[in-house]
DNA sequence: ATCGTCAGTGACGTTTCGTCACTTATATAA
DNA sequence: TTATATAAGTGACGAAACGTCACTGACGAT
């Protein structure tokens, strides 16, 4: 009875990224629907069942990857928590964050929003679920807060009936409608010819926030060029990386 | 040389749905997930052959039930159209409408999300995807007219820079938001405890309206009660059902 | 040197997809 | 009526993918 070799927490960890990393790059050169588990285990030099011991299985993979998303998107959503700016622009620079990092990594985007569905969630691990929550957690803390600031300047008033959470979560899902309804380029409906994401996003977030009452109110001045240039000096590295990708935010 | 022709349009149609029927059997017993061709074939009455001559893929099936959905919405969505009260009343009905469907039909209604990802409009045949093109048209019409009707009667200016596909887009999108977001109750995560969808689809779409300036405005009043009894008016059956089942509206 | 334990392996059983060589049915021509 | 050309229908099969499990090997303790 001797204990032998445990496994080092710290390699573990790193071999787990590597093992995402890799099936990262899958999904951007072959799209999600043909990420396999053979061929990530042929593009990694474990063999298939180290791989099932860090993930066990292709849908647990699947949200740890969701889980990177999150966090690579906390970053942005973090810069612009602490950005210098009144309340209200703050809150609408969180959506523009939303949408540059839904341009910038298209993988991520869309394995975020498969990642949620039942079938994902269902066949992944509950420690992977529960850091999934913990994750969400944190990222609604940077709209929470801003939410809070626009109360403390007196710029937002609470409407009838809705608390700071439901604020958070009318503009959360106001962008994420616009965002999700026009990044999937498959659908080239008639409804949806010629929209701009970026365009219909400002549009809708102003709209929600004007209709709260939150101030100064866009009804009769669109701060278009305000919000650019927050956002070149908040995200310089990104739009320069969105430019190389021939992709460059259109607001007017 | 002799054209026997024995395939009867109709009786090709009739078998379609029958497949498609038991598709969505299937899906509301065992999951999206779960749906496989073999189970489809099983329980119907046709070889595996057959079923591929319908279907071309798995995925052309799912785009079929999509299709399928879209029309069952389509209805709620025409009577919602020809309401008789105000259009800013009837843009909000529509906004419930869709919540309606999403509750009622919850299979249907995954499945058109399902649907919408790359990887099934990539193997789902071309015709079939024309046919969901079409459909959706169809479905934004409600939409276009009810605006057109704001217009007319004065209740509705266009925003500045702004058309009327993109006042239809920014409803359509912020119902999506919502109802999508609140519908998978396997998020149960802090920033979405307590919420309703009802109740924040009915914030939402309100606050987006007042934000339009869509008279009337409800920043004073809220049109609960209004718009209880045009559901009931409207929707007499499926709140019916609705309650069979359990779920009531609880706007608030 | 021996042994006990655990990380790592990859061949294999299972499931599912979609095809295709073959069978059956039907309508016209002889 | 019989022959036959073509459409409709069938289900066994190959390919691909998932996830497992019996085995190997490495390493530390005795």
């Amino acid at each position: 009875m001797t204990p032998p070799r445990l496994l080092d927490e710290n390699a573990l960890k790193e071999r787990e990224q590597k093992i995402i990393v890799v099936a990262i790059s899958i999904i951007e050169h072959f799209g999600i629907e043909n990420l396999t588990m053979d061929k990530v285990v042929s593009k990694v030099p474990f063999s298939k069942g180290t791989v099932y011991k860090h993930f066990i299985s292709k849908e647990d993979l699947l949200l740890a990857i969701g889980n990177h998303a999150i966090n690579v998107m906390s970053e942005l959503f973090y810069r612009t928590y602490e950005y210098k700016g009144c309340s209200r622009e703050r809150m609408l620079l969180l959506n523009f964050s939303y949408l540059i990092y839904a341009i910038l990594y298209p993988a991520l985007f869309q394995t975020v929003l498969c990642s949620k569905s039942p079938s994902v969630v269902g066949k992944a691990s509950e420690r992977r679920v529960n850091e999934y929550e913990q994750l969400e957690l944190k990222l609604i803390t940077a709209f929470h807060g801003i939410v809070e600031d626009g109360i403390t300047d007196n710029s937002l008033v609470l409407p009838d009936h809705m608390d700071v959470a439901q604020i958070c979560f009318a503009n959360w899902s106001t962008a994420y409608g616009a965002i999700t309804l026009l990044s999937d380029e498959v659908e080239q409906c008639s409804g949806r010819n010629d929209m701009v994401v970026e365009r219909e996003l400002f549009n809708h977030s102003n709209l929600l926030l004007d209709g709260m009452d939150w101030k100064p109110l866009t009804k009769n001045k669109k701060y278009c060029a305000e919000l650019i240039s927050a956002l070149e000096q908040l995200f310089p590295d990104e739009l320069a990386l969105m430019k190389e990708k021939g992709r460059e935010l259109n607001i007017s």
